[in-house]
DNA sequence: AAGCCGGGGCT
DNA sequence: AGCCCAGGCTT
């Protein structure tokens, strides 16, 4: 997709569905815009609007905030977190007020010099504000241009985020400046959202890999997880009387092991307890080993609990429950670790 | 490259 | 109960 017909597509949308009503949009001067972004760094835009309607009334101009006690900042920023973002804007304010004559520096090399700003919010200040042609990279940038390309990987990580910028640079035109940046945060915000994205409305859909994959939400690539985490369950084998056959619960069709057929779940001994009762079957003290069973994205770890009796005959929903035929088995799905299980459990029998 | 900062919204 | 959000700084 060439640059001209990326901008074209975007300024169109934007002249119909941009925003323009934020608090920060209005008077768009380096301060006014600064601030703004420093707030909305990992904050979502409704969350900040109250906080910044009232740190511009307490600080409307530059001076203010450079000549502000730091405990008053942070006491307009209570709330908000990340509190070194205000502690930083104020130290950058008195840099900018006392060794740049309260003036914004006009190249992003020399903004991000200033504590707080790196290259995407020194490109947000000066495209927004100054017109001046600066690529952004934010999360809403990240995940628009990560779907309009497939890009593979995680976008936090060096070679990911490098090309995200080329590709950043490649599209940013060197007209309209100010609405550019706006629009880019808005295609994220509105229409490219993590989940649920209304690609339909979309500028780019012709031109979207994600799209044309039919999985938008694929991407970006989620960050790979060093350690997975742990997961603990018990799973119930409980025995009918003469011991031929097993208790089955059916998936639900979606999600884990969907539609497959498992042994009973339980989160504590103590619905185990409850579940033999109404089954009128009876927990043993013995067990089978403990099974681990590894998960793209987490470890499980099952703890199998044996139980006996249970009512052959008891009325019950077919489509759910399964008396398993140890003996004549079944042909029907199994979770992995339930048929390991079973096999130990008939082994043992 | 990875960890940290933080409160709130979403699933 | 995690995961993510208009990121940047430190280690």
């Amino acid at each position: 997709m060439t640059p001209e017909v990326f901008q074209r597509a975007v300024f169109d949308w934007f002249d119909q569905h941009g925003r323009t009503s934020l608090p920060w949009q209005q008077d768009k001067t380096p301060y006014r815009v600064w601030v703004s972004e420093i707030m909305l760094q990992q904050t979502q835009v409704a969350t900040v609007i109250p906080y910044y309607q009232r740190f511009m009334e307490r600080f409307p101009a530059l001076q203010d905030l450079a000549e502000a006690e730091q405990d008053e900042v942070l006491h307009f920023w209570t709330g908000l977190g990340y509190y070194s973002r205000a502690r930083n804007l104020h130290k950058a304010a008195q840099i900018l007020w006392q060794q740049h004559h309260g003036e914004f520096p006009a190249t992003v090399e020399a903004v991000q010099e200033l504590p707080g700003i790196g290259r995407s919010t020194a490109g947000a200040i000066l495209s927004i504000s100054r017109g001046v042609r600066a690529p952004i990279l934010d999360g809403n940038v990240k995940r628009v241009l990560t779907r309009l390309h497939g890009v593979e990987g995680w976008p936090g990580s060096k070679p990911v985020e490098d090309l995200l910028w080329r590709l950043a640079d490649y599209y940013t035109p060197d007209r309209r400046l100010p609405d550019y940046t706006q629009v880019m945060m808005d295609l994220g915000a509105t229409l490219c959202t993590r989940s649920k994205p209304a690609c339909l409305l979309c500028p780019l859909k012709d031109h979207c890999k994600a799209y044309g994959m039919g999985t938008p939400t694929a991407f970006p690539h989620a960050k790979p997880r060093k350690t997975i985490p742990e997961k603990h369950t018990y799973m119930l084998l409980v025995h009918d009387r003469q011991q031929h056959k097993v208790l089955l619960e059916k998936r639900p069709a979606s999600g884990i092991w969907g539609g497959l057929w498992s042994l009973p779940e339980m989160v504590s001994t103590e619905q185990a307890e409850q579940f033999c009762a109404s089954w009128q079957a009876e927990l043993h003290q013995q067990s089978l080993p403990a099974v681990k069973h590894t998960f793209s994205h987490f470890h499980l770890h099952i703890t199998p609990l044996l139980a006996q009796g249970g009512s052959d005959s008891k009325l019950m929903e077919p489509e759910r429950w399964l008396w398993y035929n140890l003996d004549a088995p079944e042909s029907v799905g199994l979770a992995a670790p339930v048929k390991r299980l079973l096999a130990q459990l008939d082994a043992q029998r």
